[in-house]
DNA sequence: GGAACTTATTAAACCTCTTTAAAAAGTTTA
DNA sequence: TAAACTTTTTAAAGAGGTTTAATAAGTTCC
């Protein structure tokens, strides 16, 4: 836990995942603008360029024009060298997605919800099928909508028999390959994160009012918040007014089916909630769901907002697909765990 | 930006620096120790403990006890090797420390204030005077009531001619020593942080109840939270009642002298920002200032609390004392300084 | 009290990435 | 078209940390 960063032992894979992440930035690279950018000697980089393209993960595209010199080589990463699983429970389906690693889909579905009982075991013929058919994918990345400590389902109201459940554990066993399992919120946040090209680790909010009430995905300094009893986001609690909290003052006890946000009373309740978040934490951005509000619907809540606190300060107020969001969130968390991958 | 973690040159200090850490962490250390606890090869080990004796970064405190072989040396950082120097500055004195390696205090006290015009030079004059006493001081950590944006006081109310001033810049130049500045609450709860042994990256929020109106230093996965517009932190602006934010609720528009909180209207805004804190954030502890809370204010404000989130949510409340936390605080960030140095 | 066993330190061989130099491949100019 | 100049790639030398072996220093047991 306390060990230097990188010793000679991790050096390869960092090296490796340097290239790795680099090459898929930038598209293409010669061996020198890779040395430039990564800090590592041109030498180094050739000998994994080298390997890299026998191991066929990375394409020879060609040479480069002179510009008054031998023409450089011109490698980009091969994206169909590992494809990934990503796939998100919910009640009543699976979503799932094949994906390369430019982030391309190569197919999409539906298929058994799992949540149920004895759900788990139909999904995983399900996956096996797709492993036969995708024999690439070395990387599974699992959404849920409940709490989530290292793979363990911490806490999911409503499924009570798979609460304490080790999915990645399960997975991992089942399919000897890299598994990692997120919130449905968390991923969320990440999946626009990564979709807006942000530079650099602003603090974003995703605020959804799902069926199961309200919920916020935080990210701050670049991670996701957790909470130390995994209850960050739970915005329906927070206090607004003399005696109703979000929850209540969105109406939202009687489980009414209607999504788009539209009276004067949620314009105020979510401007109180888009005040605290800027007084606590003044995030970059706070997101919405593009099925529950629109641009004018922003506006509005962005005047009332301002009449809680200092309008310079206030967030910029955007709306975003949430499935796709939630998709590309959990493909990031995928590649991760492929580029991390020794491979070797 | 993109750059390997740990290259060559780098190399150097990180194993440095590893090995400060470690020393001042366990206290006393033999090669074979700081081997396991680092991941570097004892060797390596050696070969820095050697130099760092010889520079009395180290003090060779005897031999341990044999277990059945050779006797091994026990070393200990010797903590007058380098001294630092903490200060904040507040509206009427400007408080400071000389502390060592070890956090000890060397010297104390209060010297002039530096807010006011032309205030810069005279405190300027009494930092030299130190200086020269402690010829060793070779960090500087400077406290402000205000937002600073690496070591640029971006906002501070009340003080209009030194917004903007580049705090880190003006005193590197003149006593060419690392210099890092921060917020007054920001430092408090790192302060916190370090004085409670946690552990590992909990989430921490200090609440101050200033003369300034109430502000919260808020320390999530380790970091320190600053804002898109460095706004964070400024509860006054929470929404609370139908037509209070929680600095009305407080009631104090009418800047009263009084400090502590009694009054069951208090009582019920603070809760409401636990709640608020523990909806969104869901932090490990929330820290009072102990000249505001005793225990018993504690234990109303957790029963109240209850009322509007589980309790078992509910982050522990404590107090504790507010210029310790913000100068043991400070103490860390030039500790920091210290350590990283490469010293050479 | 010496043989056998432990453990820490020192020394040597080794591996890996970097730095520096040389070679290869293109382009431009006389 | 050959000489001069650029730029990339390959090769060799160098530096820093690791691994392995050897040595030094203690302890225990018979």
């Amino acid at each position: 836990m306390d060990e230097v960063g990188a010793k000679a032992k991790t050096m390869k894979s960092t090296i490796l995942h340097g290239i790795r992440v680099a090459l898929l930035e930038i598209g293409s690279a010669t061996t020198v603008e890779l040395s430039d950018k990564l800090g590592i000697s041109f030498p180094t980089i050739s000998k994994f360029l080298g390997q890299m393209e026998k191991d066929g993960e990375l394409i020879l595209t060609g040479l480069d024009h002179s510009s008054g010199g031998r023409r450089a080589k011109r490698y980009t990463y091969n994206p169909e060298y590992k494809l990934g699983l990503a796939l998100f429970m919910e009640e009543n389906e699976t979503n799932y997605v094949i994906f390369n690693c430019f982030g391309e889909v190569k197919e999409q579905g539906k298929t058994e919800p799992a949540l149920m009982d004895d759900g788990f075991s139909l999904l995983t013929k399900d996956i096996e099928k797709l492993m036969e058919k995708y024999p690439h994918v070395s990387s599974m990345a699992i959404g849920v909508p409940g709490s989530v400590d290292n793979g363990r389902i911490f806490f999911i109201p409503g499924y009570k028999h798979i609460q304490d459940f080790d999915l990645k554990g399960y997975f991992e066993d089942q399919f000897s390959l890299p598994v990692v399992v997120e919130n449905d919120m968390n991923a969320a946040v990440l999946g626009y994160h990564h979709n807006g090209k942000i530079k650099h680790n602003h603090s974003l909010i995703y605020l959804y009012s799902g069926q199961n009430g309200p919920g916020a995905g935080i990210m701050i300094n670049g991670g996701v918040v957790r909470g130390s009893t995994f209850f960050s986001g739970e915005v329906s609690f927070v206090p607004q007014y003399d005696d109703r909290n979000f929850l209540r003052a969105l109406g939202k006890g009687k489980k009414t089916d209607k999504k788009a946000i539209r009276e004067e009373y949620e314009i105020d309740a979510i401007s109180r909630l888009v005040a605290s978040f800027t007084a606590i934490i003044n995030p970059k951005t706070i997101i919405f769901c593009n099925d529950e509000v629109d641009e004018s619907i922003l506006a509005r809540i962005s005047v009332r907002s301002s009449t809680y606190i200092p309008a310079n300060h206030l967030p910029e107020l955007v709306a975003s697909d949430w499935k796709q969001d939630y998709l590309c969130g959990l493909q990031v968390l995928g590649l991760k765990l492929m580029l991390a991958e020794e491979s070797n």
